[in-house]
RNA sequence: CGCGGGAUGGAGCAGCUCGGUAGCUCGUCGGGCUCAUAACCCGAAGGUCGUUGGUUCAAAUCCAGCUCCCGCAACCA
């Protein structure tokens, strides 16, 4: 039963901090659908993997004092972690730092360079020394000045290598407007205006200012720079210029890249220009899902609401966290994520209708039939919708995952869920079971239930494989009887199937108490993350904090600055000559409520430029909560510029 | 005027392409049932569809202006 072939990708992950719900959502979406492949017949080709290099990493790694490759190991064993948590069926795994895919983009490089697609340039750009900041002629403000510090710029080089993809615009818009490549349509149009039309430049790919990250083997000095390094590993990981495996030619092109939304833009048209560079097919399909947003929030690292997977999948399981995270995420935007949400829909859908359905219909057959249904039936006209409702499923349900709607999926799935209860309160066989001459109806209706639940959860097991199993054993059927092939065919079930009682499949949660718990393991995590902080934190000397001056200044006035949405432009009397300190504030403090005030600053911080306004110091402010900030502020009667120690 | 998305009963969303009785899930309230995980089934309340104006016999839907939110970009010394 080969229907041929499918290969489905993640994107690499950016091992620069451990994994959080949103890499879960992409890769456990991909899982689902790789799963319900096989299932169909499919060969599939699941791959996931990590980017692992560039100059964020190299900085972190600096920071902590260890190597680059010592610093992402643990990382990655983390991915490799949660993907083992939650199930995730991948059959290979690519690090940017295997050897093998690192000669491959060596060669794929020598060989765009060879065909005249990447060339060495030069930025004849513009370079503010101030900011140390290179910048193209287009970036220049309207005087021709730098962007940030509108100070005048001098003519600088900085060698580096470029992909030639301006020459390819028209041939790829073609591609986006032309196929259905692309989705949800929607993007096509935003990478069109925002990228294309205003003219495709031509990409950086090399790099001298870092180390960490494959070098270009015939000009030492350059390293590769992220997009031909990260996108190649889709035909790397196949054994395109490598021998490490040998499968290209069996699963390229691609049938799904699934990405979050903000890389769309290089999975849509730098992806397909290289590809067309290097004569390959070109992929059959992107889909680029939306975000999942906390508590309405984005989620973020500094405002510290990053959802531990760990943690959810230890408390309800990784199936139910599995289903919630793709039931919630509508086809193409963001999805909203709290406690409540989750702990709801696995209540409701889980609890209460799948896992309820289950446990009702077995206790049934064990309490009226002794867990064995006799074989003689009656059928009744009322079986006729949920019969035919069961048998249609699949055919329903194929297409959208085809499509990557899973939610829509999942809801389909749980309409025939919901009408088998129903079903149960028209058929009231509590009623059946105290009369000896309705027994062959009784055995009807519960056989009925018991083959629709053999049906949903024959489609279920792709998104929820741990638990599907478990029903299975619970309604005496196996996995020969939940092959897709069957699914779509209502009476597979021996006419004598006997059911066993078992666990609660999705045990009840408890909100409120639920709740406590949860807000109540958050704080302490924080604290504890704090302090393993202080743990890594260098002791200092006391000379060392001498270095640091602070002093009292006083507010004397205060702006917005305009264009940003964070920082607030400070005059401050320092008892000298008054200094302008910018500091990100302005969500927890107006201007008004700032002038007059005394507070701390760092006096001598070396001066920066934010949103083009100098600011010479930093004023000192604490963490008061998720996404709060208190500004120190000092006696009234304290002189201004005085020292601090 | 940097780019994009959004505003629909208490919450989350659908409907808008192709105008014509405002729909779904959760929650709330009332009822039913007792096989089941205090679950399940039925019913009800609750919305001037952000705002102003226009087109039309008719606008959540089409057009124009405005307000507010949320992302991206820049930046949080």
């Amino acid at each position: 039963m080969n229907k041929g072939k499918y290969y489905i990708t993640t994107p690499i992950y950016y091992p620069s901090g451990n994994p959080h719900i949103g890499h879960c959502y992409t890769t456990v979406a991909c899982d689902a659908i790789a799963r319900f492949k096989r299932m169909e017949g499919y060969d599939v080709m699941f791959l996931t993997g990590t980017d692992e290099h560039g100059m964020k990493i190299e900085q972190k790694a600096k920071e902590l004092g260890v190597t680059p490759k010592e610093y992402v190991d643990p990382i990655v064993d983390n991915f490799k972690k949660l993907w083992n948590t939650m199930d995730i069926s991948y059959d290979r795994y690519i690090r940017t730092t295997d050897e093998y895919h690192v000669k491959s983009v060596q060669k794929i490089f020598k060989k765009l360079y060879d065909k005249g697609y990447i060339y060495k340039g030069e930025y004849t750009g513009k370079y503010c020394t101030p900011c140390e900041s290179f910048w193209t002629e287009s970036q220049l403000d309207e005087n021709g000045c730098c962007p940030d510090c509108h100070r005048p710029v001098i003519d600088a080089h900085e060698e580096a290598y470029f992909l030639k993809v301006s020459e390819f615009a028209d041939k790829v818009e073609k591609f986006l407007t032309e196929t259905d490549y692309l989705s949800p349509k929607s993007r096509v149009n935003e990478m069109i205006n925002n990228f294309i039309k205003p003219g495709l430049e031509d990409l950086c790919v090399s790099r001298t200012s870092f180390t960490w990250g494959i070098p270009v083997d015939f000009d030492p000095g350059h390293v590769v720079y992220v997009w031909v390094d990260a996108l190649s590993n889709y035909i790397t990981a196949l054994g395109y210029e490598n021998d490490e495996y040998n499968d290209f030619e069996k699963y390229w092109p691609a049938d799904l890249h699934m990405t979050a939304k903000e890389i769309v833009r290089f999975h849509s048209i730098i992806w397909p220009i290289m590809l067309m560079m290097l004569d390959l097919p070109l992929p059959r399909h992107l889909y680029g899902h939306g975000w999942i947003n906390f508590n309405g929030q984005k989620m973020s690292k500094s405002i510290g609401n990053v959802i531990d997977p760990f943690v959810l999948a230890k408390r309800y399981g990784s199936d139910a966290v599995r289903y919630q995270i793709l039931r919630d995420m509508p086809y193409g935007s963001d999805s909203n994520f709290s406690n409540e949400i989750m702990i709801n829909r696995i209540n409701s859908d889980l609890a209460n209708g799948f896992g309820n359905l289950v446990s009702r219909t077995v206790a049934m057959a064990d309490k009226y039939f002794g867990g064995t249904l006799p074989e003689e039936r009656q059928a009744e006209p009322l079986d006729d919708e949920l019969i035919s409702m069961a048998e249609k499923l699949c055919d329903t349900v194929t297409p959208l995952i085809e499509e990557a709607q899973l939610a829509k999926a999942l809801e389909e799935i749980f309409k025939v869920v919901s009408r088998a209860n129903k079903y149960i309160d028209e058929t009231e066989p509590w009623i059946l079971g105290k009369d000896e001459t309705k027994k062959a109806r009784l055995a009807s209706v519960l056989y009925n239930l018991l083959e629709t639940i053999r049906i949903c959860s024959g489609l279920l097991a792709a998104f929820m494989p741990k638990t599907m199993p478990k029903v299975w054993e619970q309604i005496g059927a196996d996995e020969t009887l939940t092959k897709y092939e069957i699914l779509g065919e209502f009476g597979k079930l021996p006419a004598n199937v006997a059911v066993h009682k078992g666990e609660a499949l999705f045990p009840r949660i408890d909100v409120d108490k639920e709740i406590d718990e949860l807000n109540a393991l958050l704080t302490p995590a924080k604290t504890f993350k704090e302090d393993e902080d202080l743990d890594k934190a260098n002791v200092i000397t006391i000379d060392q904090f001498a270095e640091v001056k602070l002093r009292s200044g006083e507010i004397t006035a205060c702006e917005k600055i305009k264009k940003s949405k964070k920082l607030l432009k400070l005059q401050v009397d320092d008892g000298r000559n008054g200094r302008q300190i910018v500091s990100g504030i302005a969500n927890w403090y107006k201007p008004e409520d700032l002038i007059g005030k005394k507070i701390v600053f760092v006096a001598n911080l070396s001066p920066a430029k934010l949103c083009g306004e100098l600011s010479e110091g930093m004023i000192l402010a604490c963490d008061a909560g998720e996404d709060d900030v208190r500004v120190l502020f000092l006696d009234k009667d304290v002189p201004n510029g005085s020292t601090i120690r």
